[in-house]
DNA sequence: TAGTGGTCTAGACCACGCT
DNA sequence: GCGTGGTCTAGACCACTAA
């Protein structure tokens, strides 16, 4: 039952859970805490660390919602066997690549502004014939093609004019004009590549790609953004931990 | 703003706040409470249910984990827009057809004990050569073949042997004999079809499948199972909803 | 029986967004 | 300024597990 040394700083405006959830954390992916260990209980923990129990209770949380503790009444908290995958996450798959320590390069295929059709107004919520903002980027890493995105979004919520998407990440972008992304549901599928996919993946038609659409919401809860996108398998696959509550 | 009735059991073994989070998302699902709509703020939800603040906040902090609903500090909490998909979730594929009210059909092709290769010894934690079960099937829905599936489980914790694995899930097998699985973690991919997957599923070679592996643990952190499975994408995709912390 | 996490209460103060 | 959610405290009782 190792304790890792856990400091806080009672002044700084990050969550006391917080702090605790990340030196937890940091302690258990360096190897500090053993795949299997047992934590010291929560009340001596809080106690330890001059918390209250609620306080407590929610650090550790964190980490089980992640899928890196177990706990079990009447036995304790253990840290889960296995190595640790990278999780899927609410970022564009910019701030994914540059996060993994690649650098994205990123070839704009077309930005315009249009009229929405049936699906996309579906998915985002508005009449047909609103004015949206439809963007086709590939993705590459180093000079590989990595994907083909096709995103589109309200006109009245963004205005892409002028913005260089081949620097910078589409979901930076909105963030940058303040518009937060919170909630975004997607479904994970696979295809034949057509003779355009092909063409600009770098693969042979009919060839397999892994597919993704997403439709994002912000902070209140209005859809912002719609992207189809494919991704050559062999360069890309998405990584989840699922937790039982 | 509509309030949703509400009725609390005090005498039911179901805590409070699921109770409450329960039927909120009820009437979310069931469009009591509009998409986009505010509901009450949680100090008065929690008095006028007779609950403390902490267990209020608790039951909506479940739905906003689910995606179903936005809180903003200032501003309220919100019912988010766009339909609502089925979620992944830690259950098997079976559960999850049968819960969509299909009548899933499983044809076990191998069930052997056999002794662990590198690949499966390094996934499910266990020594090179320690005895394992392999089980392959088929899975149908109708007269469709959906998937093939490949699962690994250490012999040590659970005995296939006499299991109809035709007429029963293999997570229900496990949870029938106390395994429960808490946490996994998986990876989504895509690949051709080999002639073995293609004269199973009823594809032609060079096909596109969907792939997904997983390894799942138990209660106390340990590797139970370890699966790699080829879906026909156009009768299977994965939804899921992401929500930002 | 002793120890653990799960639930619940009744408050408090603060940060933030809107007006 | 006011109302909202975000954080935190200091307890309480209970259900479950293991010895």
């Amino acid at each position: 039952m190792t304790q890792p040394s856990i400091t806080l700083d009672r002044s700084s405006p990050v969550p006391l859970y917080f702090q605790v959830a990340e030196q937890l954390e940091r302690a258990i992916v360096a190897g500090e805490i053993a795949a299997g260990e047992r934590l010291d209980n929560e009340i001596s923990m809080a106690r330890d660390l001059g918390l209250s129990r609620p306080t407590m209770r929610q650090a550790i949380q964190v980490l089980v919602d992640k899928g890196m503790l177990v706990r079990r009444r009447g036995v304790g908290t253990q840290v889960v066997q296995g190595r640790v995958r990278r999780q899927v996450e609410l970022t564009s798959l910019f701030d994914d690549l540059s996060a993994a320590g690649h650098h994205p390069q990123t070839r704009v295929l077309s930005c315009e502004r249009l009229e929405a059709d049936p699906e996309i107004a579906e998915e985002l919520q508005l009449g047909v014939g609103t004015l949206v903002w439809s963007v086709r980027r590939l993705r590459l890493i180093g000079d590989q093609p990595l994907a083909v995105m096709h995103n589109v979004l309200p006109a009245s919520l963004v205005d892409l004019t002028g913005v260089d998407l081949e620097h910078e990440g589409l979901y930076a972008t909105l963030r940058a004009t303040g518009l937060a992304i919170r909630v975004a549901r997607q479904r994970i599928g696979a295809r034949r590549a057509d003779e355009a996919d092909a063409d600009l993946l770098g693969e042979s038609v009919g060839a397999p790609l892994l597919t993704m659409q997403r439709t994002a919401y912000d902070d209140s809860g209005h859809a912002v953004e719609y992207g189809r996108h494919a991704y050559r398998p062999d360069l890309y696959s998405f990584d989840m931990t699922l937790v039982d509550r």
